[in-house]
DNA sequence: TCAAAAGTGTTAAAAATACACCCATGG
DNA sequence: CCATGGGTGTATTTTTAACACTTTTGA
């Protein structure tokens, strides 16, 4: 089968950056690419969008095919068009980055991909494509989105300390909090539900447990209230 | 001629929403359709892309083709996708937005469109394609961006008094700025030059006349300044 | 002399920052 | 009993917000 078309057309592909926290570290999904181009070599996610689905769409597919993952927070993140980005051909690519919890997920590379496997973000030197581009392009929206957004929370387990959190800010943010100034400010949004229950099989004094509370920030969320950090 | 592929791919297309300043209100230029669809309605300015140029230079060339707007800040903004937003096939998108100085150009329709104008952006109803939907994402990314970078000069022209700025930023932001607080807050970052001119032919007191000193600017950006208004 | 916008300082409130010690637990 | 991280309050500084009158000019 094929498509003809009266002007030429660049192909259309998705690609997905997706963060976790793992040691300490900020991670990124990379999959091993099993054919040319670049066969060998580390890519983020992604593929060619079909007719019938939308841009989010694709990149839901791809990650859920070659990564296995799903049900994350995904957001649009830019569009890359440069002329030579793909040596075949024109391709253009729109980019997302997407957030899990590391542990939540077991990842199997399955289509198309060798390898699915979790980068500290500092390891990922030497891209397929432009993807080095890509990802240095991803982090600072990160950063902004998750000072006025709770998404950090998706890379926590459901049930988190105030440390584990700060922790989280800590790395995304890339600077030191002060413990004492957190806390206050953590807490005094009030969306936090102590869960009077503290972590198991620590060798110090146990901290409390703590969930999101994701329905009261919807609705908070509704009436013009935001979030800051 | 034509052009064949193995696989079905969307046409890709570049929208821009170029923004001004004009009779106190913050206008939108908008281009009258020539042709189906939407033959007669209004739309953005924009066109398919083409497979030697970058998604920004096909949207600087649709800008200068459609409205001889040229040499103005663009930015992405985001794509859109959805599988039906054209009704003739499935297109894709690149939205960019723009920052021009009204009273800087004039204006001339040229080629595939009948007619091109400013529009304040509460009578941009009912435009051809999603571009309401565009429209309506393009005004916050807009909100952000002045206000930790210098675009909103790029409004005004190259002199001007305090008093516009300040409008410039309430037309912006739609809302309203202390006087004293927001000259404190402008001068106070050392960045516009004092021309040591006045305002002529005004009824009422003459005001100083500024320019913004572009070259400090990017001096100071590099060095990891960063403007906050 | 009036209308219209330019220009100018101070004070109070709120937010952000800096900082040090005791507590509970497991090894 | 000690090492490890958990947990807490206050003082200081900085930032932001609120606020009203005098000046200049042309009509």
């Amino acid at each position: 089968m094929a498509f003809t078309y009266q002007y030429p057309r660049p192909a259309l592909t998705v690609d997905g950056v997706v963060f976790g926290l793992d040691e300490g570290e900020l991670k990124v999904m990379l999959i091993g690419r099993r054919h040319e181009p670049f066969q060998g070599e580390w890519a983020l996610p992604g593929g060619f969008v079909e007719m019938d689905e939308t841009l989010e769409g694709a990149a839901r597919r791809e990650l859920e095919e070659e990564t296995d993952i799903t049900d994350v927070y995904l957001e649009q993140l830019y569009s890359f068009g440069a002329v030579d980005r793909d040596p075949r051909e024109r391709v253009v690519s729109v980019a997302y980055y997407a957030v899990a919890n590391i542990d939540g997920h077991k990842f199997h590379a399955r289509t198309d991909a060798a390898a699915a496997a979790w980068f500290g973000i500092q390891d990922c030197q030497r891209l397929a494509f432009d993807h080095d581009e890509i990802l240095a392009v991803a982090h600072r929206p990160l950063q902004g989105k998750v000072r006025c957004q709770p998404i950090g929370f998706r890379m926590l387990p459901e049930r988190f300390t105030l440390s584990q959190i700060q922790r989280m800010y800590e790395i995304i943010l890339a600077k030191e909090l002060d413990k004492r100034n957190f806390r206050k400010q953590i807490l005094s949004m009030d969306l936090l539900v102590d869960l009077n229950d503290f972590q198991q099989d620590v060798a110090h004094r146990a901290a409390r447990l703590y969930r999101f509370d994701e329905h009261k920030y919807r609705r908070l969320a509704e009436t013009g209230f935001s979030l800051e950090i």
